[in-house]
DNA sequence: TTAGTATT
DNA sequence: CATAATACTAAA
């Protein structure tokens, strides 16, 4: 078998790309969308592209394919070659997408940025705002050039690269500080640690930390006060991220108990996990979001309290944390008859 | 109050 | 055509 012109994560990437450039362009929210499920699709692939798109169904037999997207991928796993992220790269400056990385800065914003004033690179972000320039764009004041300004400082200092997924060894000590000093908040009634850390992962991004009580302001205010704080992204009645050492993003979500397990499934995720979960709550009629499980025709709680509770009114058993990544196995249970649309 | 971005 | 639900901040 030769080996393949293009491999797997080479399709990956351009379909995350184009995703990209079609964001910034505006486009139809559910086109950008299937491009960025036919690149995770591509991902969970077994099997190279190239094999595929020799065999029998072709390409259109991969999940999330729909027509357009495998004749993409098709010229591109055949010739080496994709026009249309050609074409879409004159039309779209694809330094934009350079921007688009900025935390706080999201597909409007660039968007603006490159139609009223004409930015497309970092550099030229970083000149403006230096100088004044940005303030009286469209919805840009002077508290949201600052957080430019300290999201371009945040990239240098990191040498332009994004920012370090951490090795869970290396988490494990300042998830359980982190944990002990919340537990020692006086009205601290249960922490966990949740996210990617909980699924298992061997690298996470972020530290989700979910905390029971009933006085969740004052807990907050305790979190973002710890010592390991540097800097308070954001802190809300419910929520509160923070920077600690380095940079590193620590996510704290304070709930009442009776929310505990429906928190701390959300708070796990994965995202895409739970998609599916609060999508097969919708078929039951019902709702699904981190405060519990609800009826829709009268808003009535069926659980909450804790996850089994949770994943069985769904009709699902209780899935391990490190089995959320890949959310297939939620649609392999059927919806149960008696509550099916 | 709304727009934009972020979070799982 | 069309996959969840909510939180926080800044701007208007």
């Amino acid at each position: 078998m030769p080996t393949a012109l293009v491999s797997n994560p080479d399709v990956v990437r351009t379909l995350d790309r184009i995703a990209d450039l079609l964001e910034v362009r505006g486009e139809n929210a559910f086109k950008v969308r299937a491009y960025r499920q036919a690149a995770v699709r591509v991902a969970n692939l077994g099997r190279a592209l190239s094999d595929i798109a020799a065999g029998d169904g072709g390409l259109r037999s991969v999940d999330g394919f729909g027509p357009a997207i495998a004749e993409k991928v098709g010229e591109l796993v055949a010739t080496g070659r994709l026009p249309y992220l050609g074409h879409l790269e004159a039309e779209i400056p694809p330094t934009l997408i350079d921007i688009l990385a900025l935390p706080g800065v999201g597909p409007r914003t660039v968007a603006m940025l490159w139609r009223d004033a004409g930015i497309t690179t970092i550099d030229e972000l970083d000149a403006a705002a230096g100088c004044g320039a940005l303030e009286g764009l469209p919805r840009l004041g002077a508290r949201t050039v600052e957080r430019i300004l300290a999201a371009l400082a945040a990239r240098a200092s990191r040498g332009g690269g994004p920012p370090r997924r951490r090795p869970r060894d290396e988490l494990t000590p300042l998830a359980a500080s982190l944990s002990a000093a919340l537990s020692g908040h006086p009205a601290a009634e249960r922490v966990e640690v949740a996210g990617s850390f909980r699924r298992g992962r061997d690298t996470c991004g972020d530290l989700d930390l979910l905390v029971v009580t009933s006085a969740p302001d004052a807990v907050l205010v305790g979190f973002a006060a710890l010592p390991q704080v540097e800097r308070v992204l954001a802190r809300g009645p419910t929520k509160s991220s923070v920077h600690v050492a380095d940079g590193f993003q620590v996510d704290c979500r304070a709930v009442p108990l009776e929310s505990f397990g429906a928190a701390l499934q959300y708070f796990t995720g994965s995202q895409a996990h739970n998609v599916r979960l609060r999508g097969r709550a919708l078929r039951m009629r019902m709702t699904l979001n981190e405060y519990g499980l609800f009826r829709s025709h009268d808003g009535m709680r069926v659980a909450g309290q804790t996850e089994e509770d949770v994943y069985s009114a769904l009709g699902l058993p209780w899935i391990p944390p490190h089995r959320r990544e890949d959310p297939a196995e939620i649609d392999a249970a059927p919806v149960p008859i008696a509550t099916e649309v």
